[in-house]
RNA sequence: UCCUCAGUAGCUCAAUGGUAGAGCAUUCGGCUGUUAACCGAAGGGUUGUAGGUUCGAGUCCUACCUGAGGAGCCA
Protein backbone atom coordinates (compact mmCIF):
# COMPACT_ATOMS: atom_id res chain seq x y z
CA UNK A 1 0.00 0.00 0.00
CA UNK A 2 1.62 3.04 -0.77
CA UNK A 3 0.91 5.40 2.23
CA UNK A 4 -0.22 8.94 2.73
CA UNK A 5 3.23 10.54 2.46
CA UNK A 6 4.70 8.19 -0.59
CA UNK A 7 2.08 9.39 -2.81
CA UNK A 8 3.11 11.45 -5.85
CA UNK A 9 0.90 14.60 -4.79
CA UNK A 10 3.15 14.36 -1.60
CA UNK A 11 6.34 13.37 -2.97
CA UNK A 12 6.21 16.66 -5.39
CA UNK A 13 6.21 19.14 -1.99
CA UNK A 14 9.33 17.75 -0.47
CA UNK A 15 12.30 19.34 -0.15
CA UNK A 16 15.29 18.24 -2.32
CA UNK A 17 18.09 15.86 -0.62
CA UNK A 18 14.86 13.39 0.76
CA UNK A 19 15.20 9.88 -0.02
CA UNK A 20 12.37 8.79 -1.47
CA UNK A 21 10.15 5.55 -2.93
CA UNK A 22 7.87 6.19 -5.80
CA UNK A 23 4.99 4.09 -7.43
CA UNK A 24 2.51 4.25 -10.03
CA UNK A 25 1.22 4.05 -13.65
CA UNK A 26 4.06 5.45 -16.51
CA UNK A 27 2.45 8.02 -19.02
CA UNK A 28 5.32 8.50 -21.32
CA UNK A 29 9.32 7.70 -21.35
CA UNK A 30 12.03 10.06 -23.12
CA UNK A 31 15.06 8.75 -24.03
CA UNK A 32 17.93 10.73 -23.98
CA UNK A 33 21.76 9.57 -23.99
CA UNK A 34 22.53 8.45 -20.87
CA UNK A 35 19.47 9.21 -19.38
CA UNK A 36 16.28 8.15 -19.25
CA UNK A 37 13.14 10.38 -18.64
CA UNK A 38 9.56 8.66 -16.96
CA UNK A 39 6.30 10.44 -16.04
CA UNK A 40 4.72 8.28 -13.53
CA UNK A 41 1.04 9.36 -11.73
CA UNK A 42 -0.59 6.97 -9.14
CA UNK A 43 -3.73 9.28 -9.12
CA UNK A 44 -3.34 11.33 -5.82
CA UNK A 45 -2.85 14.27 -8.56
CA UNK A 46 -2.82 15.88 -11.80
CA UNK A 47 0.63 16.13 -11.88
CA UNK A 48 2.65 13.32 -12.80
CA UNK A 49 6.22 12.90 -11.28
CA UNK A 50 9.44 12.97 -13.15
CA UNK A 51 11.68 10.51 -12.92
CA UNK A 52 15.29 10.53 -14.40
CA UNK A 53 17.14 7.09 -14.38
CA UNK A 54 21.21 7.59 -15.40
CA UNK A 55 21.51 4.35 -17.96
CA UNK A 56 24.24 2.83 -15.80
CA UNK A 57 21.24 2.14 -13.19
CA UNK A 58 18.80 0.61 -15.34
CA UNK A 59 19.40 -1.70 -17.81
CA UNK A 60 18.57 -1.41 -21.57
CA UNK A 61 15.92 -4.10 -21.71
CA UNK A 62 14.61 -3.17 -18.39
CA UNK A 63 13.95 0.31 -19.57
CA UNK A 64 12.53 -0.90 -22.91
CA UNK A 65 9.64 -2.24 -20.64
CA UNK A 66 9.16 1.26 -19.30
CA UNK A 67 6.13 1.55 -21.18
CA UNK A 68 2.84 4.02 -21.47
CA UNK A 69 0.63 2.32 -18.82
CA UNK A 70 3.03 0.32 -17.13
CA UNK A 71 3.49 -0.14 -13.31
CA UNK A 72 7.03 0.47 -11.97
CA UNK A 73 8.79 1.14 -8.40
CA UNK A 74 11.73 3.88 -8.45
CA UNK A 75 13.94 4.10 -5.38
CA UNK A 76 16.18 7.50 -5.15
CA UNK A 77 16.22 10.91 -4.07
CA UNK A 78 14.01 14.04 -4.54
CA UNK A 79 16.28 16.26 -6.05
CA UNK A 80 15.53 19.87 -7.63
CA UNK A 81 15.14 20.03 -11.09
CA UNK A 82 17.58 21.73 -13.59
CA UNK A 83 14.13 21.62 -16.03
CA UNK A 84 11.04 23.38 -17.14
CA UNK A 85 7.87 21.84 -15.97
CA UNK A 86 8.66 20.73 -12.39
CA UNK A 87 10.27 21.98 -9.19
CA UNK A 88 11.66 19.03 -8.23
CA UNK A 89 12.17 15.44 -9.85
CA UNK A 90 13.02 12.00 -8.55
CA UNK A 91 16.93 10.61 -9.35
CA UNK A 92 16.24 7.13 -9.78
CA UNK A 93 18.55 4.73 -7.96
CA UNK A 94 16.73 1.82 -8.83
CA UNK A 95 14.14 0.58 -11.01
CA UNK A 96 11.97 -2.09 -11.13
CA UNK A 97 9.20 -3.38 -13.35
CA UNK A 98 6.12 -4.33 -11.16
CA UNK A 99 3.40 -4.69 -14.14
CA UNK A 100 4.87 -4.55 -17.69
CA UNK A 101 2.12 -3.04 -20.49
CA UNK A 102 3.34 -4.72 -23.82
CA UNK A 103 2.79 -1.19 -26.03
CA UNK A 104 1.57 -3.70 -29.09
CA UNK A 105 -1.53 -4.33 -27.47
CA UNK A 106 -2.15 -1.76 -24.63
CA UNK A 107 -5.17 0.06 -26.01
CA UNK A 108 -4.08 3.59 -24.34
CA UNK A 109 -1.63 5.68 -25.87
CA UNK A 110 0.05 8.57 -24.43
CA UNK A 111 -1.66 11.14 -26.82
CA UNK A 112 -4.91 12.51 -26.78
CA UNK A 113 -7.99 9.84 -27.15
CA UNK A 114 -11.19 11.00 -27.58
CA UNK A 115 -13.74 10.58 -24.74
CA UNK A 116 -15.87 8.32 -26.33
CA UNK A 117 -12.78 6.24 -27.39
CA UNK A 118 -11.95 6.01 -23.59
CA UNK A 119 -15.08 5.24 -22.87
CA UNK A 120 -14.47 2.28 -24.34
CA UNK A 121 -11.65 1.28 -22.29
CA UNK A 122 -13.18 1.43 -18.94
CA UNK A 123 -11.12 -0.81 -17.25
CA UNK A 124 -8.15 2.05 -18.55
CA UNK A 125 -9.79 5.47 -18.81
CA UNK A 126 -9.08 6.02 -15.72
CA UNK A 127 -5.61 6.38 -15.59
CA UNK A 128 -5.73 9.21 -18.12
CA UNK A 129 -5.36 13.17 -16.69
CA UNK A 130 -9.68 13.36 -17.84
CA UNK A 131 -10.60 11.09 -15.59
CA UNK A 132 -7.89 11.05 -12.91
CA UNK A 133 -9.56 14.93 -12.61
CA UNK A 134 -13.21 13.71 -12.84
CA UNK A 135 -12.68 10.95 -10.18
CA UNK A 136 -10.74 13.46 -7.77
CA UNK A 137 -13.65 15.85 -8.36
CA UNK A 138 -16.18 13.31 -7.52
CA UNK A 139 -14.56 12.23 -4.54
CA UNK A 140 -14.09 15.65 -3.46
CA UNK A 141 -17.42 16.30 -4.19
CA UNK A 142 -19.36 12.65 -2.30
CA UNK A 143 -17.39 14.31 0.72
CA UNK A 144 -18.72 17.76 0.72
CA UNK A 145 -22.22 16.71 0.14
CA UNK A 146 -22.20 14.20 3.67
CA UNK A 147 -20.24 17.13 5.22
CA UNK A 148 -22.48 20.00 4.48
CA UNK A 149 -25.81 17.98 5.75
CA UNK A 150 -23.85 16.66 8.83
CA UNK A 151 -22.56 20.29 9.87
CA UNK A 152 -25.90 21.32 9.48
CA UNK A 153 -26.98 18.06 11.79
CA UNK A 154 -28.86 15.98 8.87
CA UNK A 155 -29.50 12.16 10.04
CA UNK A 156 -27.89 10.17 7.00
CA UNK A 157 -30.82 7.76 6.01
CA UNK A 158 -30.38 4.93 3.31
CA UNK A 159 -33.65 4.08 1.93
CA UNK A 160 -33.99 0.51 0.18
CA UNK A 161 -33.06 0.12 -2.90
CA UNK A 162 -35.65 -2.55 -3.68
CA UNK A 163 -38.99 -1.53 -3.32
CA UNK A 164 -42.21 -2.93 -4.10
CA UNK A 165 -44.04 0.65 -4.30
CA UNK A 166 -44.03 0.89 -7.84
CA UNK A 167 -46.71 3.92 -8.16
CA UNK A 168 -44.54 6.72 -7.83
CA UNK A 169 -44.22 7.96 -11.05
CA UNK A 170 -40.85 9.05 -11.26
CA UNK A 171 -39.75 7.02 -14.27
CA UNK A 172 -40.46 3.56 -15.43
CA UNK A 173 -38.62 1.20 -13.14
CA UNK A 174 -36.25 -2.14 -13.45
CA UNK A 175 -38.24 -5.15 -12.23
CA UNK A 176 -36.26 -7.52 -10.39
CA UNK A 177 -37.64 -11.30 -10.14
CA UNK A 178 -36.07 -14.50 -8.78
CA UNK A 179 -39.52 -16.04 -11.10
CA UNK A 180 -38.34 -18.59 -13.94
CA UNK A 181 -38.86 -16.14 -16.78
CA UNK A 182 -38.68 -18.59 -19.49
CA UNK A 183 -41.58 -20.42 -17.48
CA UNK A 184 -42.89 -18.39 -14.59
CA UNK A 185 -45.83 -19.70 -12.58
CA UNK A 186 -49.58 -18.48 -13.19
CA UNK A 187 -52.27 -18.39 -11.78
CA UNK A 188 -55.07 -20.84 -13.27
CA UNK A 189 -58.09 -18.65 -13.86
CA UNK A 190 -56.23 -15.57 -15.68
CA UNK A 191 -53.09 -17.16 -17.05
CA UNK A 192 -51.42 -13.78 -15.53
CA UNK A 193 -47.68 -14.31 -13.93
CA UNK A 194 -48.32 -15.74 -10.37
CA UNK A 195 -46.64 -12.97 -8.25
CA UNK A 196 -47.18 -14.41 -4.99
CA UNK A 197 -44.32 -16.86 -5.75
CA UNK A 198 -41.74 -14.44 -6.71
CA UNK A 199 -39.48 -13.49 -3.59
CA UNK A 200 -40.84 -10.66 -2.00
CA UNK A 201 -44.63 -11.86 -2.67
CA UNK A 202 -45.00 -9.58 -5.25
CA UNK A 203 -43.64 -7.75 -7.76
CA UNK A 204 -40.24 -5.62 -7.03
CA UNK A 205 -38.47 -2.97 -8.65
CA UNK A 206 -35.00 -1.38 -8.05
CA UNK A 207 -36.15 1.99 -6.58
CA UNK A 208 -36.70 5.49 -8.60
CA UNK A 209 -36.57 7.93 -5.59
CA UNK A 210 -35.77 7.22 -1.85
CA UNK A 211 -37.99 10.69 -1.33
CA UNK A 212 -41.36 8.68 0.44
CA UNK A 213 -39.12 6.47 3.15
CA UNK A 214 -37.15 9.66 3.56
CA UNK A 215 -40.25 11.55 4.70
CA UNK A 216 -40.64 8.76 6.83
CA UNK A 217 -37.67 9.15 8.64
CA UNK A 218 -38.00 13.33 8.23
CA UNK A 219 -40.90 12.38 10.33
CA UNK A 220 -38.98 11.40 13.15
CA UNK A 221 -35.94 12.96 12.82
CA UNK A 222 -36.94 16.09 11.37
CA UNK A 223 -33.76 16.83 8.93
CA UNK A 224 -32.96 14.28 6.85
CA UNK A 225 -30.67 13.34 3.61
CA UNK A 226 -30.19 10.20 1.49
CA UNK A 227 -27.15 9.58 -1.02
CA UNK A 228 -27.70 6.37 -2.76
CA UNK A 229 -27.69 4.83 -6.10
CA UNK A 230 -31.07 5.53 -8.19
CA UNK A 231 -32.70 3.28 -11.21
CA UNK A 232 -34.51 4.45 -14.20
CA UNK A 233 -35.28 2.21 -16.73
CA UNK A 234 -36.37 4.56 -19.51
CA UNK A 235 -35.13 4.53 -23.12
CA UNK A 236 -33.05 7.95 -22.35
CA UNK A 237 -30.21 8.54 -25.02
CA UNK A 238 -28.78 12.05 -24.10
CA UNK A 239 -25.72 13.68 -22.35
CA UNK A 240 -28.23 14.15 -19.57
CA UNK A 241 -28.96 10.72 -18.60
CA UNK A 242 -28.07 7.72 -17.16
CA UNK A 243 -29.89 4.41 -15.97
CA UNK A 244 -28.50 4.17 -12.94
CA UNK A 245 -27.51 7.41 -10.97
CA UNK A 246 -26.81 8.67 -7.66
CA UNK A 247 -29.29 11.12 -5.75
CA UNK A 248 -29.19 13.60 -2.89
CA UNK A 249 -32.60 13.95 -1.29
CA UNK A 250 -32.94 15.86 1.87
CA UNK A 251 -36.08 16.08 3.45
CA UNK A 252 -36.79 18.37 6.61
CA UNK A 253 -40.06 18.56 8.96
CA UNK A 254 -41.08 22.10 9.63
CA UNK A 255 -40.21 23.59 6.68
CA UNK A 256 -41.67 25.34 3.67
CA UNK A 257 -41.04 25.60 0.24
CA UNK A 258 -39.01 29.19 0.87
CA UNK A 259 -36.96 26.91 3.68
CA UNK A 260 -36.49 24.59 1.33
CA UNK A 261 -35.42 26.84 -1.74
CA UNK A 262 -32.97 28.73 0.78
CA UNK A 263 -31.55 25.20 1.43
CA UNK A 264 -30.67 23.71 -2.18
CA UNK A 265 -29.60 27.55 -2.94
CA UNK A 266 -26.60 27.29 0.73
CA UNK A 267 -26.18 23.34 -0.65
CA UNK A 268 -24.85 24.21 -4.48
CA UNK A 269 -22.89 27.14 -3.54
CA UNK A 270 -21.24 25.46 -0.68
CA UNK A 271 -20.60 22.79 -3.01
CA UNK A 272 -19.16 24.68 -5.55
CA UNK A 273 -16.90 26.49 -3.19
CA UNK A 274 -15.49 23.19 -1.31
CA UNK A 275 -15.01 22.06 -4.70
CA UNK A 276 -12.78 25.26 -5.93
CA UNK A 277 -11.12 25.36 -2.52
CA UNK A 278 -9.99 21.29 -2.53
CA UNK A 279 -9.78 20.48 -6.35
CA UNK A 280 -7.98 23.80 -7.75
CA UNK A 281 -5.65 21.93 -9.80
CA UNK A 282 -8.20 19.87 -11.71
CA UNK A 283 -10.14 22.69 -12.49
CA UNK A 284 -7.79 24.26 -13.88
CA UNK A 285 -7.13 21.18 -15.84
CA UNK A 286 -10.93 21.44 -17.15
CA UNK A 287 -10.89 24.90 -17.59
CA UNK A 288 -7.78 24.31 -19.79
CA UNK A 289 -9.12 21.69 -21.66
CA UNK A 290 -12.89 21.34 -21.85
CA UNK A 291 -14.91 24.76 -21.02
CA UNK A 292 -12.81 28.00 -21.14
CA UNK A 293 -15.47 29.61 -18.75
CA UNK A 294 -15.46 27.41 -16.17
CA UNK A 295 -13.84 29.48 -13.30
CA UNK A 296 -15.78 32.42 -13.73
CA UNK A 297 -19.02 30.72 -14.08
CA UNK A 298 -18.09 28.57 -10.91
CA UNK A 299 -17.33 31.63 -8.67
CA UNK A 300 -19.96 33.55 -10.23
CA UNK A 301 -23.00 31.11 -9.07
CA UNK A 302 -21.02 31.07 -5.26
CA UNK A 303 -21.36 34.64 -4.89
CA UNK A 304 -24.77 35.51 -6.79
CA UNK A 305 -28.36 35.47 -5.54
CA UNK A 306 -30.40 32.93 -7.49
CA UNK A 307 -33.32 33.71 -9.57
CA UNK A 308 -36.41 32.69 -7.73
CA UNK A 309 -39.35 32.75 -10.65
CA UNK A 310 -42.76 31.55 -10.51
CA UNK A 311 -43.99 29.76 -13.33
CA UNK A 312 -46.59 31.60 -14.47
CA UNK A 313 -43.87 34.62 -14.87
CA UNK A 314 -41.70 32.57 -16.56
CA UNK A 315 -44.49 31.94 -18.99
CA UNK A 316 -45.01 35.66 -19.38
CA UNK A 317 -41.70 35.78 -19.87
CA UNK A 318 -41.22 33.28 -22.47
CA UNK A 319 -44.27 34.53 -24.07
CA UNK A 320 -42.83 38.21 -24.43
CA UNK A 321 -39.27 36.54 -26.12
CA UNK A 322 -38.87 37.42 -29.74
CA UNK A 323 -38.16 34.16 -30.72
CA UNK A 324 -39.98 31.04 -32.64
CA UNK A 325 -40.62 28.74 -30.38
CA UNK A 326 -40.69 25.10 -31.25
CA UNK A 327 -43.17 24.29 -28.53
CA UNK A 328 -45.58 26.49 -27.80
CA UNK A 329 -45.23 28.72 -24.72
CA UNK A 330 -48.75 28.43 -23.06
CA UNK A 331 -49.74 28.06 -18.90
CA UNK A 332 -50.43 24.61 -18.12
CA UNK A 333 -47.60 23.51 -20.44
CA UNK A 334 -44.71 22.10 -19.02
CA UNK A 335 -41.08 23.75 -19.79
CA UNK A 336 -39.09 22.54 -22.66
CA UNK A 337 -35.61 22.69 -22.49
CA UNK A 338 -35.16 25.47 -24.98
CA UNK A 339 -37.31 27.47 -22.45
CA UNK A 340 -35.27 26.16 -19.41
CA UNK A 341 -31.91 27.22 -21.42
CA UNK A 342 -33.47 30.43 -22.40
CA UNK A 343 -34.53 32.03 -18.44
CA UNK A 344 -30.81 30.35 -17.28
CA UNK A 345 -28.64 31.25 -20.83
CA UNK A 346 -30.28 33.94 -21.78
CA UNK A 347 -32.47 35.87 -19.34
CA UNK A 348 -30.50 35.55 -16.19
CA UNK A 349 -27.54 33.86 -17.25
CA UNK A 350 -27.14 31.84 -13.73
CA UNK A 351 -29.51 29.19 -11.89
CA UNK A 352 -33.05 29.77 -11.78
CA UNK A 353 -35.50 28.51 -9.10
CA UNK A 354 -38.76 28.04 -11.40
CA UNK A 355 -41.58 27.67 -8.21
CA UNK A 356 -45.23 26.98 -8.43
CA UNK A 357 -45.98 24.89 -11.27
CA UNK A 358 -49.58 23.79 -12.57
CA UNK A 359 -50.57 20.46 -10.51
CA UNK A 360 -51.05 18.75 -13.80
CA UNK A 361 -47.63 18.38 -14.20
CA UNK A 362 -46.01 17.86 -11.12
CA UNK A 363 -46.18 14.54 -8.90
CA UNK A 364 -49.31 13.88 -6.71
CA UNK A 365 -47.65 14.37 -3.20
CA UNK A 366 -47.00 18.22 -4.12
CA UNK A 367 -49.27 20.74 -1.82
CA UNK A 368 -51.75 22.45 -3.55
CA UNK A 369 -51.44 26.02 -3.24
CA UNK A 370 -54.59 28.81 -2.65
CA UNK A 371 -55.56 29.08 -5.80
CA UNK A 372 -56.33 25.47 -6.34
CA UNK A 373 -54.14 25.26 -9.45
CA UNK A 374 -50.17 25.14 -8.80
CA UNK A 375 -48.26 23.40 -6.27
CA UNK A 376 -45.91 24.00 -3.95
CA UNK A 377 -42.68 22.91 -6.62
CA UNK A 378 -39.51 24.04 -7.08
CA UNK A 379 -37.08 23.03 -9.96
CA UNK A 380 -33.92 24.62 -9.83
CA UNK A 381 -32.21 25.15 -13.45
CA UNK A 382 -28.83 25.59 -14.28
CA UNK A 383 -27.13 27.37 -17.68
CA UNK A 384 -25.98 24.44 -19.64
CA UNK A 385 -27.40 21.21 -17.65
CA UNK A 386 -31.28 22.01 -17.50
CA UNK A 387 -32.68 20.09 -14.54
CA UNK A 388 -30.17 20.17 -11.84
CA UNK A 389 -32.50 20.02 -8.96
CA UNK A 390 -37.00 19.28 -8.78
CA UNK A 391 -38.21 19.42 -5.27
CA UNK A 392 -41.28 20.62 -3.29
CA UNK A 393 -43.19 21.25 -0.07
CA UNK A 394 -45.10 18.29 0.54
CA UNK A 395 -48.76 17.53 0.96
CA UNK A 396 -49.11 17.21 4.58
CA UNK A 397 -53.01 17.74 4.83
CA UNK A 398 -54.79 14.18 4.83
CA UNK A 399 -57.68 15.35 2.76
CA UNK A 400 -56.10 17.06 0.39
CA UNK A 401 -53.79 14.22 -0.23
CA UNK A 402 -56.79 11.86 -0.58
CA UNK A 403 -58.32 13.82 -3.40
CA UNK A 404 -55.39 14.14 -5.26
CA UNK A 405 -54.68 10.51 -5.21
CA UNK A 406 -58.22 9.92 -6.34
CA UNK A 407 -57.82 12.61 -8.93
CA UNK A 408 -55.36 10.87 -10.42
CA UNK A 409 -56.52 6.98 -10.58
CA UNK A 410 -53.77 6.06 -8.32
CA UNK A 411 -55.14 3.04 -5.67
CA UNK A 412 -55.23 4.83 -1.75
CA UNK A 413 -54.45 1.35 -0.53
CA UNK A 414 -51.12 1.74 -2.15
CA UNK A 415 -50.27 4.76 0.06
CA UNK A 416 -51.40 3.66 2.99
CA UNK A 417 -48.50 4.44 5.01
CA UNK A 418 -47.64 7.32 3.32
CA UNK A 419 -51.34 8.68 4.43
CA UNK A 420 -50.95 7.45 8.19
CA UNK A 421 -47.99 9.79 8.21
CA UNK A 422 -50.59 12.38 7.58
CA UNK A 423 -52.91 11.04 10.15
CA UNK A 424 -50.53 10.83 12.62
CA UNK A 425 -48.29 13.49 13.97
CA UNK A 426 -48.38 15.36 10.46
CA UNK A 427 -46.26 18.35 9.91
CA UNK A 428 -45.72 20.39 7.04
CA UNK A 429 -41.83 19.23 5.17
CA UNK A 430 -40.07 19.59 2.22
CA UNK A 431 -37.12 18.32 0.87
CA UNK A 432 -35.20 17.87 -2.77
CA UNK A 433 -33.41 15.81 -5.30
CA UNK A 434 -30.26 16.87 -6.44
CA UNK A 435 -28.72 14.78 -9.05
CA UNK A 436 -25.15 13.99 -8.24
CA UNK A 437 -23.36 13.25 -11.73
CA UNK A 438 -25.78 16.31 -13.00
CA UNK A 439 -23.81 18.53 -10.34
CA UNK A 440 -20.50 16.77 -11.30
CA UNK A 441 -20.79 18.11 -14.86
CA UNK A 442 -21.92 21.45 -13.56
CA UNK A 443 -18.57 21.49 -11.23
CA UNK A 444 -16.47 19.70 -13.56
CA UNK A 445 -17.52 21.41 -17.27
CA UNK A 446 -17.86 18.13 -18.49
CA UNK A 447 -20.45 17.96 -21.27
CA UNK A 448 -21.88 14.27 -21.28
CA UNK A 449 -23.01 12.19 -18.17
CA UNK A 450 -21.64 9.29 -19.07
CA UNK A 451 -18.13 10.75 -18.34
CA UNK A 452 -18.37 11.91 -14.37
CA UNK A 453 -19.53 8.06 -13.65
CA UNK A 454 -17.14 5.52 -13.17
CA UNK A 455 -18.97 2.74 -14.89
CA UNK A 456 -22.57 4.59 -16.74
CA UNK A 457 -25.28 2.28 -17.74
CA UNK A 458 -27.39 3.29 -20.47
CA UNK A 459 -29.56 1.52 -22.64
CA UNK A 460 -27.32 -1.02 -24.19
CA UNK A 461 -24.26 -0.68 -22.13
CA UNK A 462 -23.35 -1.92 -18.82
CA UNK A 463 -20.11 -3.08 -19.30
CA UNK A 464 -17.04 -3.25 -16.28
C1' U B 1 -38.37 5.79 -29.15
C1' C B 2 -38.11 9.91 -33.08
C1' C B 3 -34.86 13.38 -35.97
C1' U B 4 -29.83 14.78 -37.67
C1' C B 5 -24.75 13.74 -38.37
C1' A B 6 -20.76 10.32 -38.36
C1' G B 7 -18.12 5.38 -39.05
C1' U B 8 -11.14 4.99 -43.43
C1' A B 9 -4.30 1.81 -40.06
C1' G B 10 -3.88 0.58 -32.75
C1' C B 11 -5.23 6.22 -31.92
C1' U B 12 -6.40 11.32 -34.20
C1' C B 13 -7.74 12.55 -38.97
C1' A B 14 -7.08 13.38 -44.86
C1' A B 15 -8.56 11.58 -49.77
C1' U B 16 -13.31 16.86 -57.16
C1' G B 17 -16.86 8.90 -58.73
C1' G B 18 -10.62 7.13 -61.22
C1' U B 19 -3.67 3.64 -57.99
C1' A B 20 -6.30 4.59 -50.00
C1' G B 21 -2.56 8.92 -47.27
C1' A B 22 -0.41 11.83 -42.94
C1' G B 23 0.78 12.55 -37.73
C1' C B 24 1.15 9.78 -33.36
C1' A B 25 1.71 4.60 -31.66
C1' U B 26 4.62 -0.08 -33.00
C1' U B 27 9.59 -2.30 -34.95
C1' C B 28 14.68 -0.94 -36.48
C1' G B 29 18.55 2.89 -36.73
C1' G B 30 20.37 7.90 -35.25
C1' C B 31 20.68 12.36 -32.01
C1' U B 32 19.83 14.78 -27.73
C1' G B 33 18.70 16.96 -19.49
C1' U B 34 14.09 15.48 -22.19
C1' U B 35 8.83 17.91 -21.40
C1' A B 36 2.69 14.95 -26.23
C1' A B 37 11.15 15.18 -27.09
C1' C B 38 13.41 15.18 -32.02
C1' C B 39 15.43 12.97 -37.08
C1' G B 40 15.37 8.71 -40.67
C1' A B 41 13.38 3.94 -42.32
C1' A B 42 9.98 -0.19 -42.14
C1' G B 43 5.58 -2.95 -41.10
C1' G B 44 0.49 -2.01 -40.60
C1' G B 45 -6.20 -1.46 -44.49
C1' U B 46 -11.74 -6.60 -47.36
C1' U B 47 -12.70 2.04 -45.90
C1' G B 48 -18.83 -0.63 -39.85
C1' U B 49 -22.04 -4.90 -42.33
C1' A B 50 -25.05 -6.64 -46.50
C1' G B 51 -27.00 -5.44 -51.01
C1' G B 52 -27.52 -1.98 -55.29
C1' U B 53 -26.20 1.98 -59.26
C1' U B 54 -21.71 2.52 -62.39
C1' C B 55 -16.70 0.79 -67.17
C1' G B 56 -15.06 2.02 -62.18
C1' A B 57 -17.57 3.30 -55.28
C1' G B 58 -14.08 5.27 -49.20
C1' U B 59 -17.17 8.78 -52.14
C1' C B 60 -23.85 7.85 -54.93
C1' C B 61 -28.62 4.76 -53.35
C1' U B 62 -31.23 1.13 -49.77
C1' A B 63 -31.35 -1.66 -45.31
C1' C B 64 -29.04 -2.91 -40.93
C1' C B 65 -25.18 -2.26 -36.93
C1' U B 66 -22.38 1.13 -33.86
C1' G B 67 -21.35 6.00 -31.93
C1' A B 68 -22.39 11.21 -31.14
C1' G B 69 -25.72 15.43 -31.04
C1' G B 70 -30.92 17.27 -30.78
C1' A B 71 -36.04 15.93 -28.94
C1' G B 72 -39.15 13.37 -25.45
C1' C B 73 -38.77 11.49 -20.25
C1' C B 74 -36.36 13.27 -16.01
C1' A B 75 -32.23 14.05 -11.76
Amino acid sequence: MIKSHESIRNLLQLAPGTAVTARGWVKTRRDSKGVHFIQINDGSCLKDLQVVMEADRAPADLIAKVTTGACIRVEGEMVESPGKGQAVELRGHSLELLGAAPPESYPLQKKKHTLETLREFGHFRARSNTFGAVFRVRNALAFAVHKFFQERGFLYVHTPILTTSDAEGAGAMFQVTTLDLSNPPRLPTTGAIDYSQDFFGKPAYLTVSGQLEAEIFALAFSNVYTFGPTFRAENSNTPRHLAEFWMIEPEMAFCDLTGNMELAEEFLKYLITYVMDHCAADLEFFQQRYEPDLLATLEHVASSDFVRLPYTEAVKILSQASRQWEFPVAWGNDLQSEHERYLTEETFRKPVIVTDYPKQIKAFYMRLNEDGKTVRAMDVLAPGIGEIIGGSQREEREEVLVARIRELGLKEEDYWWYLDLRRYGGVEHSGFGLGFERMMMYVTGMKNIRDVIPFPRTPGHADF
